[in-house]
DNA sequence: CTAAAATTGTGAAAGATTACACGAACCAAC
DNA sequence: GTTGGTTCGTGTAATCTTTCACAATTTTAG
């Protein structure tokens, strides 16, 4: 019931989870259905449905589902019950601008620490925070028990200071430095490269 | 020869793209084979030969790949001979961000015009640019010709922007926020949420 | 109470993607 | 030249993913 279900219906819980919170902000239901979802969503009400039923039965025949308890239950499945420490490295524009975003703290992330290694921002507040020397990554991530990191550093020193996240016990890491990194199979690593995207919608546009 | 070829194989192409510039910078060889850049990019070498095979037959048994060459073959795949004008909406942290980030203007794109409705921030110089009245958005995209954009605004407005840059002919939109866009079918959208992505990660972890 | 409408969960079919494995081509060494 | 080691391009098989379509259940309306 657990490790066989695909990746690729992980990836869609979370934005099936994003929309039902829009759904319950806007609060004129308690209820939705798979096919308001799909086509809020642009997808099939088909694959919604085949999608929860990996993990259970959520919905009711004629009703549809009740909108804050599927809530409930993706977080649980997503393992969003309590609020994830992160750590944040990199303090440029980019790690400027994540200290910075309210979104992650709604949503079940909390940026704890934010380390660089400019002498310039080392002690300087940071969207509430105080910028930390990276010399200390290993002491805090091992203390804490950090399990999530972000990584907004330059390309050159972005595989090194993977290994040392992962070597501190870091599990998932979100980077966006533009190149693949290499790390042991039980950590996950996802990519974000705005300009890896931009060439994906370039090869559909004539020039 | 064109119009059949999968989305998830374009979606590769510009990673392999992006280790090739890597391989090249090195500079310690002219050719690869498609099983050094498979193992460095996490991959299976029959996957990066079947891809590239659908758009011909570049390279040479017994010697792999020329890689200035490939790099060549596969800029003109994803339309980036010449660099893509791009607009930027939303000169908030994140829009700073991206109007500091110089990986763009390497790699084929250049953020040319920023756009806000805030009165504290027109005018005000951004990353070499001034950020503009965002009421002027329809006029520049027209007469220049914009066809891709990058959104960095709240949530709140993101749809409505959206429809003023695909009626100002728009066709390809990169959205950092993190709500799914209605738009024709000739539009182009590409998603970058950081707590997707995150929240993707976290059903693998143990809380 | 009954009939019509809505909606789920799912087995089976269809479609898409990846991996396998091998002939053909090329190179290097002798 | 011939041999041995590489590597590509690709037809086929295997695997994975999506869609279809329908019985079962619930709600709504008369």
């Amino acid at each position: 019931m657990s490790t066989d279900i695909p990746d690729i219906v992980i990836g869609r819980l979370p934005i099936y989870l994003r929309e039902l919170n829009r759904l319950a902000q806007e609060g004129d239901k308690l209820t939705t259905s798979s096919q308001e979802l799909a086509r809020r969503l642009g997808i099939s009400s088909a694959q919604i449905r085949k999608d929860l039923s990996h993990f259970g039965e959520f919905g009711k025949q004629g009703t549809g589902y009740h909108i804050k308890f599927l809530i409930e239950q993706l977080r649980k499945i997503l393992h969003l019950a309590n609020e994830w420490p992160v750590a944040l490295v990199g303090a440029g524009y980019l790690g400027h601008a994540l200290a910075h975003y309210d979104g992650f703290h709604q949503r079940g992330f909390h940026i704890k620490w934010i380390f660089d290694n400019n002498p310039q921002q080392i002690g300087q507040e940071m969207g509430g925070l105080v910028v930390q020397d990276v010399a200390n990554l290993e002491t805090v991530l091992k203390e804490e028990r950090v399990k999530v990191a972000i990584l907004s550093v330059p390309t050159s020193v972005a595989q090194e200071i993977t290994d040392r996240l992962v070597k501190a016990g870091v599990e998932g890491i979100l980077t966006y430095a533009p190149i693949h990194l290499n790390v042991p199979e039980n950590v996950h690593v996802s990519y974000s490269d705005p300009v890896i995207q931009m060439q994906q919608m370039t090869y559909y546009l004539k020039p």
